[in-house]
DNA sequence: CTCGTTCATCGATAGATCTGAATGTAACAG
DNA sequence: CTGTTACATTCAGATCTATCGATGAACGAG
């Protein structure tokens, strides 16, 4: 399935690379992949911080839904939390951000 | 709805922002929202060019698979085609590459 | 303690996406 | 023309995702 490559088109090349690192990448592009989390970030980078319930009233999407888009940039790795009282705060990890801009650097 | 939030903990704030913006970028993002797709961005970041069948052996999927990815990297306007004989040869649109670097900056 | 607020989790449903076999299309060789 | 190669498209099934109602957990006020 390889040999006949070699001689028409195809350099057999750096086959496997790393698969995982890849991977890593993708997950974290995939956090940014849904309006919602763009306008998150969006927000948490001009503010600084923001409880859920703002969010919901600017996002006008339910607060579970709001929760589940939280949940998902918090385990990429992009935003963390901090309870202070009855709220939740979140705030960008700005590390974060630079790796993922680092990622698309020539 | 949005009354009893200004006097609890939530600003009021710019609500609306540009939606459209958003869905833009996270429609980009979500072109590299798959392995797949960040190994062939890769590949051809530092090859500068490839067929698809050098890129279905190297990423060990099956051609359609393939070319669907490569679809939607090119409707995202990530890549671009060049038709040179038989072969089918894809490159980088590196402006592309750079405005989504861009979305990342403060 | 109870009550109300804030947020997370669960569960269900509609829609999107990945994957590849089968098929279609385009280009070249003979 | 026929046959072969390279690639796109169609289709179907399996998996994933977004969304929100219902419910649960944590906290503060009284």
């Amino acid at each position: 399935m390889n040999e006949h490559l070699t001689k028409v088109c195809c350099r057999p090349g750096t086959a496997p690379s790393d698969a995982h690192a890849f991977a890593e990448h993708a997950q974290r592009f995939k956090a940014l992949s849904d309006p919602a989390r763009v306008a998150i970030v969006n927000r948490l980078a001009s503010r600084g911080e923001a409880c859920v319930c703002e969010l919901v009233s600017v996002l006008d999407l339910a607060q579970p839904t709001v929760s589940h888009h939280l949940r998902v940039l918090r385990e990429a790795g992009l935003i963390e939390q901090e309870r202070r009282g009855t709220w939740m705060y979140y705030r960008l990890v700005p590390a974060a951000i630079d790796e993922l801009r680092a990622t698309l650097a020539p």
